[in-house]
DNA sequence: CGTCGGAGATTAAGCGCTTAATCAGCAGGG
DNA sequence: CCCTGCTGATTAAGCGCTTAATCTCCGACG
């Protein structure tokens, strides 16, 4: 392994000149300077990560908490993240916390601020307590996914306006017609579902149609499956599903085919967040689309931030405010599992 | 940020003793041992990665190197391979190469011995020489699916019979009956699927069937769809459709469905994998399932020792020959999408 | 009673890099 | 000719942790 100092005396200089060098740093000779770098090239030197952040005071990833990769959602969400975090530098570990409240802190305990300068936290079932012990030792987070704008979570995050995506899911199916309708609603302890529920449960308030079936379901396409089949068995007459998520709708499609319904043609089924496979499904679905790269970009972006102001202002900077950046409006993606209702 | 001479101070002790009573390492007395545990807890001590690290001089994290996190099958393998990590103690940095072998390099440039300590490469589309470099500089490089268990890469793999697979695939529909079948190559620069469709084409050789047309296309849904429509168009009487992928065969799957294709009643569909996808489609995939836990985990443990090995006789280990784990064999996974053949 | 061995601690060096502080020249101004 | 002010480099301390080498007791043995 090359270090610093071999490149050192391979170019006749010492070893802060050549961190000056590699760092733009203090004022280097330009004779100097194309020596190192000569020196640098010969002997194929590639700086030490763990030495540099050590010295530093600060490492050169960020972690990222999921509940698990698993989910199709995250690998796009991660792939967003990655690609903003290397942009500015950042390596990305992604870490699955499987649900896990434990395994959560165990990562946070491992990683957060000695491997990793901040944590980007997604629907990962964390404990809030465990995220405040991590920020109050000095590692910045940031919520990537807070579910609702007008209240504040009590940490840095990016809002989305989910019970808006609900809202539009709703207005969707009514419009189309449908005054039946299912609902499967993911079972996870968050709010992220409840907010797109209660969007939902608004926009059918506002065109006085009635409340429909609710069945809860894990966030997967199986869930869904099971939750649809409950759902048409309790209510055959059902025109159409609304899930809070794309994962179970497709499982509602499958459930529909089962049943030997058509969809849109029997059912209608609709989404929320426009996943890869919500494209590429058969019909395609239809779904309220969450803006993933903007909110991977903002988030990173805020942590960044905060970041810099940590190592700025000598420890707190608690008079601030905690910062809040809301993305862009879900939007409503038209695609072929919805059409208008043919009551059975 | 507590640091270990904090604890030593506030358990009377000097900053050694506190590290041999974390690292169970020399000898300490036992009230000793427990006035620093106390102190650890009393101060929410946890000790710093980095440092640690460069004072070991080796990393607690490997590098898994995917071509794109974005097909689903990397997420399930990643999540594999985090398991079989964390069992030994490491943390898993995924590095996405996009398929670009200069992305890879940048990545091996930079974390590879410095940030991990060791590299896990899936059909990542790395050039093999940057992996010598890796390999020389003394950071130890794992293949996890390499395709002939009778020709060694070079390199330390976890080899699959992949010929194998496409054998079981194209046994399985001959054994139905089917004769006029296409098949859907993945296009990548890899061996991967050549070795796939060697194999499939192997078995309708020792059928005496015909070897029927090829269509390349790239290793997603819809590259199948296109791949699969073209097929069709070219011979309509095509009765089964093997893909060397699962990806490209849900595609197939759906193409069949937009042509008014019944499957498996018009149109039998195989791929190879055994992806989440798989199991859930409609109807189900068949599909000839690649043992991948067994692969995270043998890769993994082969890593490890290569590690071990290498810290231990210092530098060079280069008389030993280049080892390689086999995996259990590839085993077909009947489900719906195939059939006895049904011309039309 | 002198000495030896071992348990239980400490000392100190070092991992590779960063960076504030310092120093050596040297040109120009008074 | 001395002092000032640069530029271009060096010095040296330190980041938090590990670990080989060293030291200090103290009981036991001959």
């Amino acid at each position: 392994m090359t270090t610093l100092s071999e490149v050192a005396r391979h170019a006749g200089v010492t070893p802060a000149t050549v961190s000056n060098v590699l760092r733009n740093r203090g004022r280097v000779g330009a004779s100097t300077r194309q020596r190192v770098l000569d020196a640098v090239a010969a002997l194929g030197y590639r700086p030490h990560l763990a030495a540099r952040a050590l010295a530093e005071g600060r490492a050169p990833t960020l972690a990222l908490m999921v509940s698990s990769i698993a989910n199709p959602f995250y690998p796009e969400f991660a792939l967003a993240v990655e690609h903003a975090a290397r942009s500015s530098g950042h390596f990305v570990i992604i870490c699955n916390t499987n649900e896990d409240p434990l395994t959560g802190r165990a990562y946070l305990d491992q990683i957060a601020g000695t491997l990793s300068e901040g944590v980007l936290v997604t629907n990962a079932n964390l404990d809030f307590a465990d995220l405040h012990t991590t920020e109050s030792r000095g590692t910045p987070v940031v919520l990537c996914m807070w579910e609702r704008p007008n209240e504040p979570p009590g940490l840095p995050c990016v809002a989305v306006d989910f019970r808006l995506a609900g809202e539009l899911a709703g207005t969707h199916l009514l419009t189309l017609g449908h005054r039946r309708i299912g609902a499967i609603v993911g079972s996870k302890a968050s709010g992220i579902h409840a907010a797109r529920y209660e969007g939902f449960v608004d926009a059918l308030h506002a065109a006085g149609a009635p409340k429909g079936r609710v069945k809860h379901a894990p966030d997967t396409i199986q869930g869904g499956y099971a939750a649809a089949r409950a759902l048409l068995e309790a209510d055959p007459k059902l025109t159409a599903i609304f899930a809070t998520n794309d994962l179970p709708a497709l499982g509602a499609m499958h459930a529909a085919a089962d049943l030997g319904l058509n969809v849109p043609g029997d059912l209608s089924v609709i989404g929320i967040t426009d996943i890869q496979l919500a494209r590429e499904s058969r019909p395609a679905l239809t779904t309220v689309a969450v803006p993933t790269v903007e909110v991977a970009d903002l988030a990173v972006s805020l942590l960044r931030e905060l970041i810099e102001s940590s190592y700025g202002q000598a420890g707190h900077q608690s008079t601030a405010s905690v910062p809040m950046r809301i993305s862009s409006a879900p939007k409503l993606v038209v695609r072929a599992s919805t059409g208008v209702p043919h009551p059975r």
